[in-house]
DNA sequence: CTAATCAGTTGGAATGATTCCAAGTTGCAA
DNA sequence: TTGCAACTTGGAATCATTCCAACTGATTAG
């Protein structure tokens, strides 16, 4: 079941929209809705069908734009791994992903800010990176729902 | 100018192949040749037109499948950045990748003990990682070699 | 109140890395 | 020899993603 969004999301979703000189659209808010009512890292076919439960008539195409416009307003992140179908990922808070070999299912790891530093200082003079990605890959014991990062 | 592999090297791609229980052939010869005397993570057609250098007739099917192999005799590892071409690596020492958002070309950044357990160490307890990736993405100034890690 | 404009949406075609497959090769074993 | 099993090869199939041209809807200019 997709909620719609709430006051705070919404306007957060439409300063974010209008400061990249964009618009908020019914599709926009249906497949943001998506994305935060389950932070569960889905792919695009994913979100195109939990949209489509509220707004039938969405296109896939539009799912791709409207989550390409996200990712360029810094509203969610891109998540990859190897090859696989790309997932996206509301939460921009620092953290590593966990990919679980037995379900394909991808956690969130809070990634505590002296560990990021810490990796930081990896990099030799004259390498100034701006994104950093650490995806891990195993099992995960626990069926319990991920720690929420 | 791809080189022949030397005694060592040869003697070691046979006993790693051995042990999966694979042969040694002239063309998984000639792809882990390609690899190993040019570091630079090239793409599966990267290391097609190389191969084909030393053996004109070898098809882009059997490179795929020699990179295959050779990743699951554990002698490379496949370097994904989003959902660009798959890339090789040859070097077995933990390290991290740098890619260069000018170039695209990919650098191996060393990774010291005390930073892969920095990192380990966020895993919560039921989490049991097989694998790390990570990737840096910036600029890099300097027009140099990359640092050998 | 029209008309032009412009961003956004849509369905379907095109793209391109990778995988699949069926037909040869090759080296070794019975 | 013959048979087998692994390996190679060219081309077809797959499929996530991108591209494109037509359509929609809201806003603006006359
Ligand atoms: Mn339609
Ligand atoms: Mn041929
Ligand atoms: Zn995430
Ligand atoms: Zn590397």
């Amino acid at each position: 079941m997709i909620q719609n969004l709430n006051e705070h999301e919404r306007e957060k979703l439409m300063a974010s929209l209008n400061k990249g000189g964009q618009k908020l659209t019914p599709q926009r808010e249906a497949v943001f809705s998506v994305l935060i009512s389950k932070r569960d890292h889905p792919t695009v076919d994913e979100v195109f069908q939990r949209a489509r439960e509220t707004m039938p008539g969405m296109s896939l195409a539009t799912v791709y734009n409207c989550l390409e416009t996200f990712v360029a307003c810094g509203l969610v992140r891109q998540v990859n791994h190897e090859r696989e179908p790309t997932r996206y990922c509301p939460n921009l808070a620092p953290h590593a992903h966990f990919r679980d070999q037995a379900t394909g299912r991808v956690h969130d790891i809070e990634l505590p800010p002296e560990v990021l530093n810490s990796l930081r200082s990896i990099l030799p003079p004259g390498f100034n990176s701006e994104v950093i990605e650490i995806s891990f890959h195993g099992q995960a014991s626990t069926t319990e729902p991920p720690p929420h990062a």
